[in-house]
DNA sequence: TTATACAAAATTGTTGACAATAATGAAATA
DNA sequence: TATTTCATTATTGTCAACAATTTTGTATAA
């Protein structure tokens, strides 16, 4: 239920800025509208949903700003990631983590960015759970989830650069070196945002008149 | 509604362990049920009640581990707000937290504790609300209180060096240096999480007819 | 045309009732 | 006595209806 509502708005079915209308998304589910709300609170307080009494719920929209406080959030907590995971990971779990990379390395070569960030998903949710610290995890998805929200319409930019990062990740992990790792993670996340940035940025100014077809700066 | 539930439940009025009989709850606030269900819904996304279908929301029992990690969280989160507060803090917000420590003196001489600790979450809340990152300061925020459930039944210990802790966080707060600032901050919550596992093991030890009274360990 | 006032419709807020499930306690049995 | 079975009770899950509020659309006036 939760989950349902959490998918349609992650894959973009239900945009930012739109309401969550109680009566259409009870009829959608079967359901009636008891459900729904409890759901709402609980999306509401993990950032994706937006509350206004006596208006609704409506999906966060999250502004540039807050979109950098959150990659900001999620580099510093990456980097803790990289630094407890360095002194316990097992090296099955390297090992895990190294298909994954490669299956991404793949997956860029065959241009498959769909599969790119799925596999990605994954591989950073492994990194959060192998440090085997269950908040740490839930806070690291939610964040994501929320970034997800400013991303949606994200241009596939920089996946090389992204793949070598990732190289980086598990040659630092392999080294069981705290702040290697660390340091590889927080990189990474930072390297992230400033690659989605300058892809927005291109974006701006090259492509104003699609840019313009509805969208949102 | 919600805040006050979550107030019943972080000054100990609901212990870990109890559930939430919505009947109860609803009739003590003069409420039906439905709003009830829909503030417990966002307590258990914030992680101080757990949820068990068909059986209910129980009050979260945290354990040792789970505390541990709280812990490490929040020094990470708090190392973070002190590097980037020292590039951009003010020299009112400098003194709004000295005078905040000037109180806690205070209160610590005093052997006022309830004071001292309600100053103190004034204290860590202005830092992150300095920092001006509405998630960190949220995160801390529900950290916070998620300790609480594990610290609620406190011995007030260490004052004396938390006090000492907390002039070294304005000074290296003061001298705008980010790293002196965050290792500052990482330090007094690290302590604090020393102190505290230390005055439970003592009161484990030598209190034994007291810790057997009704607590849980 | 624009702005305002007001009625109608849509939507959220809250409730009480009933269904489904789990917890409790008493009776029957070994 | 201890254990199991089963009916009773308590509690959560869900719903549909009504109240309160906001939004929308229309008519009126400047």
């Amino acid at each position: 239920m939760q989950a349902d509502i959490e998918r349609r708005i992650v894959d973009g079915r239900i945009a930012p800025g739109d309401r969550i209308n109680e009566y259409s998304m009870a009829a959608e589910m079967g359901v009636s509208r008891g459900p729904i709300r409890e759901a709402c609170r609980a999306l509401v307080k993990s950032g994706l949903l937006e509350f206004i009494v006596n208006r609704g719920c409506f999906v966060r929209e999250v502004s540039k700003k807050e979109a950098k406080d959150l990659y900001t959030l999620r580099a510093s907590l990456m980097k803790l990631a990289g630094e407890l995971l360095a002194t316990r990971i097992t090296d099955r779990e390297i090992k895990l983590l190294s298909e994954m990379v490669e299956e991404m390395t793949k997956a860029a070569l065959a241009e498959d960015f769909s599969n790119f960030y799925e596999i990605n998903r994954r591989f950073h949710d492994s990194i959060v759970t192998f440090v085997d610290n269950k908040r740490l995890r839930e806070i690291c998805n939610g964040l994501d989830k929320e970034l997800h929200l400013y991303r949606s319409q994200s241009i596939p930019a920089g996946l090389k650069d992204s793949d070598r990062e990732h190289k980086e990740i598990i040659a630092a992990l392999s080294s069981r070196d705290p702040q290697r790792s660390g340091q590889a993670l927080a990189a990474h996340i930072q390297n992230s945002m400033s690659r989605f940035f300058s892809a927005i940025a291109v974006g701006q100014t090259a492509a104003v008149p699609v840019a313009m077809t509805g969208e949102k700066t």
